[in-house]
DNA sequence: GGGTGCAGTGCAACTAGTTGCATAGGTCAC
DNA sequence: GTGACCTATGCAACTAGTTGCACTGCACCC
């Protein structure tokens, strides 16, 4: 499981809340993983039970106490020792793939709109990616060690953006063609 | 979920015993989702339980018994629903991304080493899909109907296993040029 | 006759992730 | 003054997915 390891990577840059934590999920990190605060809390609390961060609270005036967590000895340790380790690519679940292989069985019609509103999607993410790009990196060749490493993350979802939207088109394409036959 | 859904859409083009199933989902199916025998049995049950599935034993000799599945009107009829309802895109997960954010954080080297084993693992796969579709499919623009929807799947597939082979490349080149540094 | 391997089903225990709700302090607008 | 919204944390119950194991039957090879 690679949610604790996120979380590392994402501590190390800097210490922060769960609530901040969240934040970020939602934002950057959350391009290439996802977490709901639930889990983040939760999955924390273990950390802390494993010893790979440390806990101290905050209190705040004019908003809720927080918790402030970051990494220990022992995390970095793990998240070393995790880095050198083999893992297989994730498992593939793809809801709009069944949908188009099942669209005979059904309204093709349903499934071209869905087709469609998430070929939409797909492309309003890929323009808030290329701004991204835009804004932060604008000259790539000149990057190195962390500043190198999220914007090759950053390059790796706006291919797979990329790749859905041009998927989404040519099966539009194709099954709308097959609609007039 | 999807993982009943995909089971109508499979049991739909051919009826089968989940064992069968867990074969498909390992081959075809498996492009876009993925599923243990566990998880098919188990599922399998439920679907039972709600009316989607019919079951009767089949005595077999030369090998044990098995229990062959076919999709009933109740199935047919959530499928059809399920397929106009609208979904979300599936939240991402990617392993390989944490750890190269995290790369200055630890091994670099372990990271390029395993980005470079991913990239052909994908590659492995990407030949697959390429083998399946000049075999399959030697005239795309004849396609219609179900066969038209198995085509497009491929194509998916195909896009994917291409788009992370270049990123993979992508992130190669750039790493180490960086380490070179 | 003993090992390997395929076909076939399943339980039990676990880990991971989701959803709904609760609570509490504070700001700001109408 | 009250309703909407933001910060901040968390429990409880649920659904989904994984892992390890166990059992049966038969075939095929050495």
């Amino acid at each position: 499981m690679a949610l604790e390891h996120a979380i590392l990577v994402s501590l190390d840059e800097r210490s922060g809340s769960g609530y901040e934590l969240a934040q970020r999920f939602e934002k950057s990190i959350g391009f290439f993983w996802a977490a709901t605060h639930q889990q983040i809390y939760r999955t924390l609390k273990r950390m802390v039970d494993l010893g790979w961060v440390s806990c101290h609270e905050v209190t705040q005036d004019g908003r809720p106490d927080k918790k402030v967590y970051e990494v220990t000895g022992g995390g970095r340790a793990e998240l070393t020792r995790w880095l050198s380790s083999p893992g297989e690519p994730e498992t593939v679940r793809n809801d709009l793939a069944v949908k188009v292989r099942g669209a005979s069985l059904g309204d093709a019609g349903a499934v071209i709109a869905e087709l469609a509103r998430h070929r939409d999607l797909h492309a309003e993410r890929l323009d808030v990616y290329l701004a991204f790009e835009k804004k932060d990196f604008p000259d790539p060749s000149a990057l190195s060690g962390r500043r190198l490493h999220q914007y090759l993350i950053l390059r790796g979802g706006i291919r797979a953006e990329q790749g859905l939207v041009e998927w989404c088109d040519e099966a539009l394409a194709a099954m709308r063609e097959d609609q007039r036959r």
